[in-house]
DNA sequence: GAAATAGTGTCTGTTAGACACTATCAG
DNA sequence: CTGATAGTGTCTAACAGACACTATTTC
């Protein structure tokens, strides 16, 4: 039995938010196949290099980034979708919070843009249909995860936070409710500090508190997005 | 920069219901590494083969069975995974309904065996790992679609469905809430079709509409399990 | 005091979960 | 009539969604 060999890549779609919406980390290519396209960043894993880790590698080149929330999304493989032969891609995606968006200045990031996530640019590839894809998945985590609060910086405003659901859901939520769902779930620590955006009244500061959201998922209680 | 090449396979959780029991198909490997372990059902991608091609391949290479219900799971690519080398493995689940559950009278089901989906024997490589995930992902899935209809013939009864539900979330439904959701969510056709399990008053036979899930699914309205 | 954003409470309809008895069949 | 499984209704507590005004700040 034939045991053909591939070469395998990994892609990252990396978001975060910017002015209200959620956008996506896409880098210009410079040589062939799709020279000058834009196209997820990503690449050739290392030999003895974990997928997990060859994707954190991608994702700190480009950003500069750590400690990030990264998750495994897809796998694509289809025989033609790279010209250059059996090449496979494992897709992982990465939230960025908006405090720790600046990119590298390494010389992959030389044309690194970020883009609205739902209005890419054509794309490499099949990373149009990748991108989709992670759109959809961190669309459905948001509903029963904490995914939202890796967008925010460790501290932020209820209004941000609302805006964050907003952005990702794709449309408006009432802001009673969103703050009651939010006293409900218990999972945000208020501090004694206020932010004033512009000329209007200040906006109380709060923490995600990691450990009563595990209490809540030991109980099973989901997010009710 | 180093480009290593990798061995691709693809394995198959293959799941059934059997005995009111969430089971798993096993093979016993044949040969080295970790032979005449137990394992998932598996095996190298083909020149030119998309990837969920060849799961469905592996599918029927192993029971015989086609058109049935297969995702894509996860992939698993850590290096010292397989003793041989480089080998990544993309992982499918797939959900055999109880009615078609023959096993395959080839080569490969020479050594072919439904386990205990929570119980299974030491299995090779890192396929338990594959399999914990399958379950969980098995039953996240089953609270928010219809997969569990995927595991039960086309015209099955109320209990039988039940059944399927508490064996996948490894807890007891209370019979009146389960029919009135079931009601509620209008996704069944009764038949005028009655069966008999015993010495018991028989039970009517019912059959999955998927046209009116798709309305559900439409409005945004989820499984409430 | 005008503009801008933060923050707050009620009502209603729907749903989840707990709970026990009758109906129909074979033997 | 016994044993076995099918089938049925109510009450309560929690939650989702709709909805409008006051509070605090800058200029």
């Amino acid at each position: 039995m034939p045991r053909p060999q591939a070469l395998v890549t990994v892609d990252v779609v990396i978001f975060t938010l910017r002015d209200d919406a959620l956008q996506v980390l896409l880098v210009q290519r410079g040589t062939a196949p799709f020279k000058d396209r834009w196209a997820l960043p990503g690449g050739f894993i290392r030999e003895g290099e974990p997928l997990e880790r060859a994707a954190l590698r991608e994702l700190e080149e480009e950003t500069g980034v750590r400690d990030v929330y990264l998750e495994q999304l897809c796998t694509f493989g289809d025989p033609d979708r790279d010209p250059r032969g059996r090449v496979i891609t494992v897709a992982y995606y990465a939230l960025i919070a908006t405090d720790r968006q600046t990119l590298a200045a390494g010389t992959d990031a030389a044309a690194a843009r970020w883009y609205p996530a739902g209005s890419p640019p054509p794309l490499a590839f099949d990373h149009r249909e990748i991108l989709e894809y992670a759109i959809e998945r961190l669309r459905n985590k948001l509903e029963y995860t904490t995914v939202g609060f890796q967008l925010l910086p460790s501290k932020f405003t209820l209004t941000q936070l609302q805006r964050v659901y907003e952005a990702i859901l794709g449309r408006a939520l009432d802001k009673r409710n969103f703050r009651r769902k939010m006293e409900l779930l218990d999972i945000l620590t208020p501090l004694e500090e206020w932010v004033r955006e512009g000329a209007s009244r200040p906006a109380q500061l709060y923490r995600f508190s990691a450990r009563r959201f595990e209490k809540l998922k030991d109980k099973g209680i989901l997010f009710p997005f």
